[in-house]
RNA sequence: GCGGGUGUAGCAUAGUGGCUAAUGCACCGGCCUUCCAAGCCGGCUACGAGGGUUCGAUCCCCUUCACCCGCUCCA
């Protein structure tokens, strides 16, 4: 088994194999930013389309969207990003420790749960200057905090060369608006009925007041969203059925069931907008064993599009604070709300809703890293060690790799043809350097399902030798029959 | 952000206030080689960055960057 057993295990693994780098390092490096490697490329593009092939295109109620980065700064005041994301911080004078100030409790009474969640920043400000009596949760010292500062958890940016009319513009801290702002665009041009979903895969960013550990939680991070609508009462069944499908979905691509489980929120964890939610997590082979988060599936009611009928009602009020988001209120809820711009339509009920949403959001990073970490072995063999990673052919970076037994006799020759013929079809590496073996060796540590030999038996007969990375068993396939047998092994 | 630790080649380790900074694996070239990291010959690549002390710093000091562990945080 693995001998992985500490996170420096894996960032080693990681560089030695040209998965994942440190971004920038030649100048020194950039915390929390890391690059992906030609391996680490591949296997993350491999992780992509299989969630993509299995979220859209094996599905006739899940359509696609790519939406941009940069959205309309009110899209962040009606999701509630704009006040929510402004935690407040205050840092005990006595121990450092820093703590949202909304967590802070009272020296006497337990009753602190105010939260600072859809309160302006000023208003918040205002409300908590008051920590005099508030309790270091880390220290038990009373009131010695610093002033409580805001602190911004979205990267914000300028929009407009011209500096007098440019605007402040967030980086999305999530990709499940940009769904629920063409929610009507799709409606009205993919011809969908509900139920059905609208899938994105993107980057998303946030400022996290820790980063820390690889990279399991970074400031710039892909994710891959389902906004699943539903007529509301069939949302605990769709939940469920989510909840079922995303978990089978890492152990069909290979993740051993005794590192994958799911765990279901406590009502106090919930965020405000989720009547459910369940982490996938898995477990890393580090440290204590912890379990980490790869994907959170959530039942997010129909918050969100309210949320945003409420902001369309708002606009103007932004054009009259001259675009600044940070002194408006969101308008409150139409009386006739559920037939609102943003509602849908149900034919067979004959009435309008705001649907229902269940969100399954997975993080591609932690996933290919996931993958990676569980699909990595050591075994012996001969008395010599095999390194190997046991990709699932899906995920695979590299296919078929195809090598001529000796660089004579003809051999490269036909492995060339041999190369070019199937490269248009998978991912292969050619490769006729040094000893046989060690060309097996190096594909094994790269996770390649099957590398073709051509010897000398291949140009009396034309057949080739297929050797299986897991089992090290060779068996001849002729040529013509190559293609259709990669095809049936490697499934696709 | 706090406390502790670390930073020497692609990786893993050695070593030193002063000689060309060592070893293994990997990598590149050559010879040999007809199926699982063989052998021989040759070769490339490093003291995270900046400053200070010093005749001289990879080593001592300061700053900084990055990573790891713990705390805190993780809508």
């Amino acid at each position: 088994m693995a001998k992985i057993t500490k996170l420096d295990d894996i960032v080693s693994l990681c560089k030695r194999r040209g998965f994942i780098f440190q971004s920038s390092e030649i100048y020194g490096g950039l915390a929390s930013c890391y690059d992906y490697g030609p391996l680490g490329v591949e296997l993350k593009n491999n992780v992509r389309k299989a969630w993509w092939k299995s979220t859209v295109q094996m599905r006739d109620d899940i359509v696609g969207l790519d939406c941009s980065i940069l959205m309309h700064p009110m899209v962040w005041k009606a999701s509630g990003h704009t006040d929510q994301f402004a935690d407040l911080i205050a840092e005990c004078k006595k121990c450092n420790v820093r703590t949202r100030v909304d967590h802070l409790q009272e020296k006497v009474t337990e009753q602190a749960e105010e939260h600072t969640e859809h309160i302006a920043i000023d208003a918040a400000m205002a409300k908590a200057q008051d920590l005099s009596s508030k309790l270091c949760p880390n220290c038990g010292t009373v009131g010695r905090f610093t002033e409580p500062m805001p602190f911004e958890l979205m990267f914000e940016t300028q929009m407009g060369a011209n500096v007098d009319d440019s605007m402040t513009l967030y980086l999305r801290p999530e990709t499940a608006q940009g769904i629920f702002a063409n929610f009507r665009n799709v409606l009205d041009t993919a011809r969908v009925k509900i139920p059905f979903g609208i899938a994105q895969i993107g980057k998303s960013f946030r400022n996290e007041v820790t980063t820390k550990a690889f990279i399991f939680r970074t400031r710039e991070f892909e994710q891959a969203e389902l906004e699943f609508f539903c007529r509301p009462g069939t949302d605990e069944h769709w939940y469920k059925h989510w909840k079922e499908l995303r978990f089978n979905w890492y152990i069909d691509l290979g993740i051993k069931k005794e590192n994958l489980r799911l765990r279901d929120h406590e009502p106090d964890e919930l965020a405000h907008y989720a009547k459910a939610c369940v982490d996938i997590e898995y477990r890393f082979p580090f440290g204590s064993g912890d379990w980490q988060e790869l994907e959170g599936i959530a039942n997010r009611t129909d918050f969100d599009l309210r949320q945003h009928q409420r902001g369309m009602r708002t606009l103007n009020k932004w054009f009259e604070n001259d675009r600044d988001l940070t002194n408006i209120e969101l308008s409150g809820e139409a009386e006739d709300y559920q037939s609102g711009p943003l509602s849908y339509f149900d034919d067979e009920q004959k009435k309008r809703y705001i649907p229902y949403v269940i969100e399954p959001s997975a993080g591609i990073d932690r996933s290919a890293l996931a993958f990676l970490v569980d699909a990595y072995d050591e075994e012996e063999v001969r008395g010599e060690t095999r390194n190997l990673l046991r990709f699932h052919p899906a995920l695979a970076p590299v296919k078929v790799g195809v090598f001529p037994l000796v660089k004579r006799e003809g051999m490269p020759e036909i492995a060339q043809n041999i190369y070019n013929d199937l490269k248009k079809y998978f991912n292969c590496f050619y490769d006729e350097k040094g000893a046989i073996g060690r060309r097996y060796r190096r594909q094994d540590e790269a996770g390649t399902p099957f590398c073709i030999t051509v010897d000398g038996q291949t140009t009396e007969d034309k057949t080739v030798t297929v050797r299986d990375r897991n089992s090290m068993e060779q068996v001849r396939v002729s040529t013509d029959q190559l293609l259709n047998h990669l095809r049936e092994k490697l499934d696709m």
